[in-house]
DNA sequence: TAGGCCATCTGGTCCT
DNA sequence: AGGACCAGATGGCCTA
């Protein structure tokens, strides 16, 4: 969804600076501390669009609906506002956390980044990591593959190595090859 | 207009 | 108790 942008809003005390354009970014990086986002050519939306979890309760929410009790329930019902607000920020952040390791991982993975062409959805994103990891370890095995079928049949030939090329080098690159050592497997979890 | 994608809210569960 | 994580619900934006 690229034209949907929101801002969280910010804790009073707190600088309140617009949000710096972030290209690539569909998420605002305010909850993390890093300022908020819009995409070239959108405009921020109106402030009162902005959930403002630690300023007002957002209007139509069941808290926000919920009537008015005595004096000792409105206190606790502003606590336990509070409280959701506060969650809810938490989650928000967290959700952001998300979407910025999502972005890292789209910057690592081969496809067209370009301004023109359309960022890849998160289930995407995921898929095709998948898939490039599956093809460089394919691609790492055939390379393991290609180096010990070299080594036995230089070795045979008795072939010299050209100069710049270390023959005696291939074991020990065979060996860098191999899948590392991550050790035996963890026990199973003991049954609760 | 329907469908896809997304952000956010919310309540539940688990863990420290 | 508080925080992290998760999944369902809701509503907005965009594209075919």
């Amino acid at each position: 969804m690229e034209g949907r942008r929101t801002w969280d809003g910010v804790p009073l005390g707190e600088s309140h600076s617009p949000p710096q354009s972030v290209p690539g970014r569909r998420t605002p990086l305010g909850a993390v501390g890093l300022g908020g986002f819009y995409m070239q050519g959108h405009q921020p939306p109106p402030q009162h669009c902005y959930p403002t979890d630690e300023n007002q309760p957002e209007p139509g929410t069941s808290y926000a609906q919920r009537p008015l009790g005595d004096g000792k329930s409105k206190q606790k019902m502003r606590q336990g506002k509070n409280v959701r607000l506060n969650i809810n920020a938490r989650e928000r952040r967290r959700m952001h956390d998300l979407n910025d390791a999502l972005d890292e991982l789209r910057s690592v993975i081969p496809y067209a980044h370009s301004p023109s062409v359309r960022k890849l959805s998160k289930i995407a994103t995921l898929l095709l990591a998948k898939n490039y990891i599956l093809m460089q370890a394919s691609a790492l095995e055939e390379l393991r593959r290609l180096v010990a079928y070299l080594q036995g049949t230089a070795t045979a030939a008795g072939i010299v190595a050209p100069p710049g090329f270390d023959l005696a080098g291939l074991p020990a690159t065979a060996k860098l090859l191999q899948p590392p050592n991550l050790g035996p497997p963890a026990p199973p979890d003991p049954p609760s």
